[in-house]
RNA sequence: GGGCGUUUAGCUCAGUUGGCUAGAGCAUCUCGUUUACACCGAGAGGGUCGGGGGUUCAAGUCCCUCAACGCCCA
């Protein structure tokens, strides 16, 4: 371990965070100091934090750097209150996301996915991932985040690939998760299925097209409103509503689809708008008539199930028109749309119609529509088969439900049985409590869980398929469909289960049938109860591939794998299989609290609360959910690494210090704002900050120009952080990158500067100062006023500060240690102890016990500056306060929280110093006022009471206010002198300067003349209000007309002292 | 269309159950380099709390309404 650093005469003038840091960070590390001891005892219970696994696909941001930040200050605050802590941290697969952008690499490289294989992408793949993982955590590091690295999980690790494949086998077997043909998200550019919240909604200025479609009797035509005209080649009906007028002309009548020459009903459906010019938006735009394309609209499809309508798929995974999956009536007249993309076939469908005169009109149409949140292309609703957990079942949504707390929701959906006394039910906080809703509300509207995504990188399903026709399946699938509809899948009791797989069964078409089987994990095949255990799961996997069945190429969606998160990283499903993870599931889940964004309150956190409580005895993941503020930049946007305006938290932490900037993030989290930054960025040729000239980009955002000038204006140039995340500019050795920073976080920097600064003084002050055995004991009548008085502040600051933590108020945090330390310790009590503290012995075992309590109490919100000056302080340190606890320890990270006996708090003390410092202010008012040099010492003239108040301030006002001479104002008063109002007191002031500029002070008098009697008639006519009398808090009342006796006094004695001046 | 949030000093934001003359940091102005700190100290100026209405002795705070902005869901 290192050499502590230092006498305090080598502290360098200004806090160096980029010398400090790494230091420290050897000696945490040295000291295993973020470890997790699940075998520690733990009276009041452990705590346990799972950090939410950032995407691997890019370093992190600010965003990021605000939540570890909050995450850190919880687990060191309760490491240091003694609590067993755990944070675990790890890394997210992010499956579509890190495909994507190594697609885009590749592409970059000139290659692609396709022609590389399975098997070398995944590899690629993986080397992204340990990159970019190696960045995280070299980030999470620097900015001081203590998880304990040793148990780093990613979420396609053996231990979470174990869970994963057993938790699927388990939901599969217990008939939560079924293969159904269905409509899904379809992304055609990354050619998987999305699930309905990685849909996002985009307003576009579209068209809305009238297509008139002839009536096969001959007798006319009607015209249905679209605005997707190429999906028309897939229309089995048109439908109309059954209360439409225009129904009754119709009935029963069929229409020939054009182009296609399809003949297909006339359906009627409520589900229908009908046209009305005066009605509501849809009602105005709408023809009466619908196009009816079950393969190609989510609406269609279940119009299609209520009239038993045929589905015609005319599109391919890549959005293409094509004849390969499902459409088999082709016209001739069709064949040249065969081939052509969705955008081409709109417009030469469009130009048919036109060119036929089937075209009724089209106008401006500005509407919805869902794009992949990953490609940002519009998403094709298409048929496909995929796997779904079906988390509308009671035992997934409704366990979810069930685990609010009562407190903060009052009413079940419908079908949702009601919370009882089970295990974990009511046992989920939201904080702040609004987001409770927002969770209520999802689970009231979800939908069945799409989890297969057509991907290779991601856990592949642990699924193996074969199709069968009717006459060759085995007797026992036949049994299990016997009498069962198409596309409803049974289970199947056959060899397969009694080995320890799952088996189910759904006929694709009447004469059809897919089997599927799943196997658990090796690990789980044998302790699993089982018939027959012949075979290991290799075997069983080789003997069921041996009679005709294919795995799955489909990997499972990222969020499946993350919703297990707060179990696997911990061992499970077989803790005992993983010696390091011994003891740790029992201790740490459930975990304290889930620090998170609300983006995520869907996508993640109740699908971990659903498996937590389905896998582990209805058991919470976590029994908190602080959802924490945006990081939006200086428009208002959201950090995000998509729009490229994300700061790299190591360019704060290069610019201000991890401490600095983990202060100012802290310090922004209110419960109900997001936080705005603007961003400027360094000169690489200067060093200077400043403000960059930003370019709009076509999705409309604003942000940094690629390419920036030097402020200097001398031609040189720099690469923005958007430059490089958009691709657009590489830095070179010319054009460097210039680094972000911003000014937000300067009172950070400030604050640590400030109290290396205030340690630098108490430790040269310290200096051969005599250790003392006994405690000093505050209330001991030779104990100092400023004494009793900051050991009070430090104990009500402390209380604070707890409350601050166990509300998540994490902005009172750090107001709080920044108003004790600045204004408090600094401004106040240090200046006041400059003349004392060489001759008082109490007096330094006070600064020195202030200051570790200080350390202490910062060390959460800022570990790197209170750990470098830990040894020092502690070494410093010459004596006890008694009923302060602040035992001795190695490293700040491990020291206790301070524990402080309530009556360290002392009201009388807190009181006088008020009054005390009041009246130094005012005397530093008359000597700004007046001009006063700051050497010049001056001489006040009191009367008794304020004489009372100076003696019991102990020098304090004296030493602020620079006082030489404390007279009574009964002797013999000086000519020259000038006056304050105070406490209904006249106080003299003399020695101001040689001569008293009588013009100047009438002016100042006046002004103090003015301000009372406002004051006085605001006070009085409160005071004759009778409602106000009769009704307000009598203390309230009482307090009023002491203020006003008050006022009444100083404004006397103003005026005494104005008319003084007159004669 | 539904829901949530925001609107307070030039800027970024605090403001527990209604109750002292509405606060902080930065910026601005004046003075100051007194051996902890100019990343500092002392002092000052600056706000009809988005608009309108209401409840109340009393409204930044509660209610209604309008407007703007942001986010989530459809």
């Amino acid at each position: 371990m290192s050499a502590p650093s230092s006498t305090p005469n080598e502290l360098a003038k200004t806090y160096a965070p980029a010398e400090a840091e790494p230091e420290v960070l050897a000696r945490w590390e040295a000291a295993n100091a973020y470890a997790a001891d699940p075998t520690a005892p733990a009276p009041d219970g452990t705590y346990s934090v799972v950090i939410p696994p950032p995407n691997v696909t890019a370093a992190l941001h600010l965003g990021h750097a605000l939540n570890n930040t909050l995450q850190d200050v919880l687990v060191r605050y309760h490491r240091m209150k003694g609590y067993p802590t755990l944070w675990m941290p790890g890394t997210d697969h992010a499956g579509i996301a890190t495909q994507t952008v190594v697609e885009k690499r590749l592409l970059a490289q000139g290659t692609k996915r396709l022609e590389m294989g399975r098997e070398a992408f995944v590899e690629k793949t993986q080397e992204w991932k340990d990159e970019y993982e190696a960045t995280i955590l070299d980030q999470l590091q620097s900015m001081g985040a203590s998880c304990d690295y040793d148990r780093t999980r990613f979420t396609m690790d053996d231990m979470c690939a174990t869970a994963v494949r057993h938790a699927f086998f388990v939901l599969f077997r217990d008939g939560l998760i079924y293969r159904g043909k269905r409509l899904v998200n379809w992304d055609p550019v990354t050619r998987t299925a999305l699930a309905d919240d990685e849909v996002e909604m985009e307003d576009v200025e579209g068209h809305m097209w009238y297509l008139n479609y002839p009536l096969a009797d001959g007798s006319g035509h009607v015209t249905v409103a679209t605005t997707r005209p190429e999906t028309m080649l897939g229309d089995t009906a048109v439908a109309v509503n059954p209360n439409d007028p225009l129904a009754e002309a119709v009935r029963g009548k069929e229409v020939i689809l054009p182009i296609v020459g399809r003949t297909i009903p006339i359906v009627e459906d409520d589900y229908v708008v009908m046209a009305d010019p005066d009605g509501d938006a849809k009602a105005q735009i709408a023809s009466g008539f619908l196009k009816v394309t079950p393969a190609h609209d989510p609406n269609d499809w279940d119009i299609g199930l209520r009239h038993d309508l045929p589905v015609i798929n005319i599109m391919g995974p890549d959005g293409g028109i094509t004849d390969q999956y499902g459409w088999d009536d082709v016209s001739d007249e069709a064949q040249q749309f065969v081939g052509l993309s969705r955008e081409d076939a709109r417009t030469a469908i469009v130009a048919w119609f036109e060119t036929n005169g089937l075209l009724d009109r089209v106008i401006d149409y500005s509407h919805s529509v869902g794009h992949s949140y990953r490609s940002h292309v519009p998403i094709e609703p298409w048929l496909s088969d995929q796997w779904y957990v079906a988390v509308t079942d009671d035992r997934l949504r409704g366990s979810a439900l069930r685990a609010q707390s009562s407190d903060q929701t009052d009413s079940m959906p419908e079908g949702v049985s009601p919370r009882g006394d089970a295990n974990g039910d009511g046992d989920l906080q939201f904080q702040p409590k609004r987001y409770a809703r927002t969770y209520q509300t999802w689970h009231e509207n979800i939908r069945d869980w799409c989890i297969s995504r057509q991907l290779w990188w991601g856990h592949q399903i642990p699924v193996w398929n074969r199709l069968v026709a009717n006459d060759v399946a085995t007797p026992e699938v036949l049994a299990a469909l016997d009498g069962v509809e198409v596309d409803v899948a049974q289970p199947v009791d056959s060899a397969w289960v009694a080995a320890g797989a799952a088996h189910l069964a759904r006929r694709v078409t009447v004469d059809e049938i897919e089997e599927s089987i799943s196997v658990p994990p090796a690990s789980s095949l044998g302790r699993l109860p089982r018939a027959d255990q012949s075979m290991d799961e290799p075997q069983l996997v080789a003997a069921i591939e041996a009679d005709g069945f294919v795995r799955d190429p489909d990997v499972l969606d990222t969020w499946f794998s993350s919703g297990l998160w707060p179990m696997s990283t911990m061992g499970w499903p077989w803790p005992e299989d993983y010696p390091d993870t011994a003891g740790l599931l029992d201790t740490f889940n459930p975990t304290s609290v889930l620090v998170t964004a609300r983006e995520i309150i869907t996508l993640w956190v109740s699908r971990m609360v659903m498996f937590n409580r389905y896998f582990l005895d209805g058991q919470v993941p976590f029994t908190d959910v602080y959802i924490n503020t945006f990081v939006q930049d200086g428009h208002g946007q959201k950090m995000s690494k998509s729009l490229g305006n994300g700061v790299d938290p190591r360019d704060i932490i290069h610019s201000h210090g991890a401490d600095a900037m983990r202060f100012s993030l802290v310090q922004m989290s209110t419960e109900t704002q997001d936080v705005r930054m603007p961003v400027d960025i360094i000169c690489p040729h200067t060093g200077e900050a400043f403000t960059p000239t930003y370019i709009t980009t076509s999705a409309g955002h604003t942000v940094a120009a690629p390419i920036q000038d030097s402020p200097a204006g001398d031609g040189r140039q720099m690469v923005s952080n958007y430059g490089i995340a958009a691709g657009i500019a590489e830095p070179t050795a010319e054009i460097p990158l210039g680094r972000n920073s911003s000014p937000k976080f300067d009172v950070g920097r400030n604050f640590a500067n400030k109290v290396w600064n205030a340690t630098r003084f108490a430790l040269g002050n310290l200096e051969g100062a005599q250790a003392s055995a006994e405690a000093v004991d505050m209330a001991a009548p030779t104990t100092t006023f400023v004494d009793k008085w900051i050991v009070s502040r430090l104990a009500e600051t402390i209380t604070t500060l707890d409350a601050a933590v166990d509300n998540y108020q994490f902005n009172v945090y750090a107001d709080t240690l920044y108003h004790f330390v600045w204004n408090d310790f600094c401004d106040n009590y240090l200046e006041a102890i400059k003349p004392t503290l060489a001759v008082t012995p109490s007096q330094q075992v006070v600064l020195g016990s202030v200051l570790d309590a200080i350390l202490r109490v910062m060390h959460p919100v800022c570990p790197f500056i209170t750990e470098a000056l830990w040894p020092a302080v502690s070494a410093a340190k010459v004596g006890n306060i008694a009923g302060l606890e602040l035992p001795a320890s190695e490293l700040a990270i491990v020291a206790t929280w301070p524990v402080v006996d309530a009556s360290l708090i002392d009201t009388d003390a807190a009181k006088t110093f008020g009054r005390a410092h009041e009246l130094a202010t005012e005397i530093r008012r008359l000597r700004a006022a007046r001009a006063v040099k700051p050497k010049q010492k001056i001489t006040v003239h009191v009367d008794e009471a304020i004489q009372n108040l100076i003696d019991a301030a102990g020098g304090m006002i004296e030493t602020l206010a620079n006082v030489g001479t404390v007279a009574s104002s009964s002797g013999e008063l000086p000519q020259v002198s000038s006056s304050i109002a105070f406490e209904g007191s006249q106080v003299i002031v003399s020695d101001l300067v040689e001569e008293v500029d009588l013009g100047a002070e009438a002016e100042r008098l006046d002004k103090v003349i003015a301000d009372l009697e406002g004051n006085i008639k605001n006070l009085e006519g409160r005071l004759s209000n009778e409602g106000y009398v009769n009704n307000a808090k009598p203390e309230l009342v009482q307090e009023s007309r002491d203020q006003l006796v008050a006022a009444n006094a100083d404004l006397e004695a103003a005026r005494t002292a104005r008319t003084a001046l007159d004669t």
